[in-house]
Formats: structure tokens, C-alpha cells, sequence
DNA sequence: AGGGGGACCTGTGCGC
DNA sequence: TGCGCACAGGTCCCCC
């Protein structure tokens, strides 16, 4: 999409998780989309309009880019554009031809417009935390963070203001590298484990993007092809199986209405 | 400040 | 085969 045109826009119904904006398809179509980015959760595309284009994916949302562009031999699980049209929501028409289809059985995603030279004002982006990618995440940091929190490690990590972008999965995955009990208090880990937090976030998240993503049940990259790194979990999911380090099983919890994951034995 | 509970919505998998 | 229930990647809101 970046440095292309939107030809058309196909919205299939009025709203997502919210109502599209006002005239959507007339405020973006046409424009060049100068720039295609993210910040935290949110993809953002900055139009030649001056409005930026702000897509939220929610659970199951998902875009799979279609059109003359050859594209690599079929897997066997692929997700097709236009194979579930019953939930194929957002329909772009870009310059050159390639077609962009937004999926999303459940609608917790959806799109809004703002102006793009406002973007630090956009509600979404109130008070987010650093990328986990970042020079600015480091031990350093989580120290200062984490100071005087009484809230379960695991809560914290999911906090968006505290470091924005780790879902419910890469939270687990990095605990359980960092050798970190999840009910642990995050103002009571002492700063060596909170700088093998750091690389261990920092390591889940970057080998989980090398992977292609994980595949619980429908993600897909935009080509249609499935992730790779849910066969690297080695808690997530994997309740009452044996832990890879120390054979006990693992165990499932409840934190704040989430799944938590972890090895009791291994994660103090 | 945190936790708990619920909301949004649809699909899937399980026990019976 | 069908029913009812639990649960799922995210975020937001209200109440205690």
C-alpha cells in the first residue's frame, strides 16, 4: 500500500468494533498513502490528504493482499483473500492493481481517520509505553517502571503504558524465559531479573516476527501465510505439559480475566 | 492504584 | 447430531 494510491475503498458494512468515520471511502479514496507504519498495536497510513489512517487488528482481524503481484507457490493451510467473505469487511483497490481485503470474524478491530500532523493526540496512543524493540525498553527502564508496583508482573507487562505492544502470549513466553513468576509483584523484582526481563521480552518478541507471527487459530501473514512460531511456545497454551526445562507440568491461571501460563518450579 | 467483572462479537472444541 | 458451556490474539468501562 505505501507509496501507492487508493483506487477504491469497499466497506461491507457500517461498522467494526465502531462505526467507520463519516464518509470513510470519500475522505481515502484517491489518496497516495505516503507512509504505512505502526505504533504499538495500531497501524497507521499516512495519506496524501493529510488524514492518517489508523487500523486496529482487535483478536482475529486480519488483511490479505491479493492481485497481479505473483505470488509464492500455495501452501497447504493458507488463508485465502475472499475464502470467508462472510467476514471480508474493508475491501481496498490499490494503484497497481493489488487488492486489500480486511477480515474479521470477531470485530474487536476497526479503522478511524485523523489528522496526521496530530498523531501524539490520537485517544489510542494516550500514555503508551516504549516499543519492547527500543533503545528506550532496557532494564534501566523497567526498574523505573516497575518502582513501587503492586501489581502482578504479568499485569504489568500487558499494560500498554508501560510497554506497548506485547499481547497476551509474548507476556507468558518472556516470563517463563526470564525464569519470573507472573504473580510476582513488579516493584519487588530485584534489577538482575528485571535486566533478563529486558533481553527475554526483547528476544520473544524478535524471533516470534522472524517466525511469521503464531497461528493460534486463523492469524495469517498478509500473503496468506501461517505463523511458525506457535511450535516455539514453551508454555503458552501447553497446559499440563511437561515443562521443556524441568519435565513438571505446566500450569494455567487466571490474571485480570487473562490465560496466564507458567512453570511453577522454574519461575520464582 | 489494583483487582474483579463485564462489555463488545463470532467461532470452535469439548462433554454429555 | 445437537445442545450448552468455556474459551480465544485486545481494549475499554464501571465498581469496589
Amino acid at each position: 500500500m505505501e507509496g501507492k494510491r487508493i483506487l477504491h475503498v469497499e466497506t461491507r458494512r457500517k461498522d467494526l468494533r465502531f462505526p467507520f468515520p463519516a464518509n470513510f471511502a470519500e475522505r481515502i479514496s484517491g489518496a497516495r498513502m505516503n507512509h504505512l507504519g505502526r505504533r504499538a498495536k495500531y497501524l497507521v497510513g499516512e495519506l496524501s490528504t493529510g488524514e492518517a489512517l489508523i487500523m486496529h487488528l482487535g483478536m482475529t482481524g486480519r488483511f490479505t493482499v491479493s492481485g497481479p503481484k505473483p505470488k509464492k507457490k500455495p501452501g497447504k493451510f493458507r488463508h485465502q483473500a475472499g475464502e470467508d467473505e462472510k467476514h471480508d469487511h474493508v475491501v481496498f483497490e490499490m494503484q497497481g492493481g493489488a487488492k486489500v481485503v480486511f477480515n474479521d470474524a470477531r470485530r474487536f478491530g476497526f479503522m478511524e481517520l485523523w489528522p496526521a500532523g496530530e498523531l501524539e493526540s490520537y485517544p489510542g496512543f494516550d500514555g503508551l509505553g516504549p516499543e519492547p524493540i527500543s533503545n528506550e525498553f532496557s532494564s534501566a527502564y523497567l526498574e523505573e517502571a516497575f518502582e513501587g508496583k503492586k501489581t502482578p508482573v504479568k499485569s504489568a507487562l500487558l499494560d500498554q503504558r508501560v510497554v506497548a505492544g506485547l499481547g497476551n502470549i509474548y507476556v507468558s513466553e518472556a516470563l517463563f524465559r526470564a525464569g519470573i513468576n507472573p504473580k510476582k509483584l513488579a516493584g519487588a523484582i530485584k534489577p538482575d531479573k528485571l535486566g533478563r526481563l529486558a533481553v527475554e521480552v526483547r528476544n520473544v518478541i524478535n524471533e516470534a516476527i522472524k517466525a511469521g507471527g503464531s497461528t493460534i487459530s486463523d492469524f495469517a501473514t498478509t500473503d496468506g501465510e501461517l505463523g511458525y512460531f506457535q511450535h516455539r511456545f514453551r508454555v503458552y497454551d501447553k497446559a499440563g505439559k511437561p515443562c521443556p526445562t524441568c519435565a513438571k507440568p505446566i500450569k494455567r491461571m487466571v490474571q485480570a480475566g487473562r490465560s496466564t501460563f507458567y512453570c511453577a518450579s522454574c519461575q520464582k
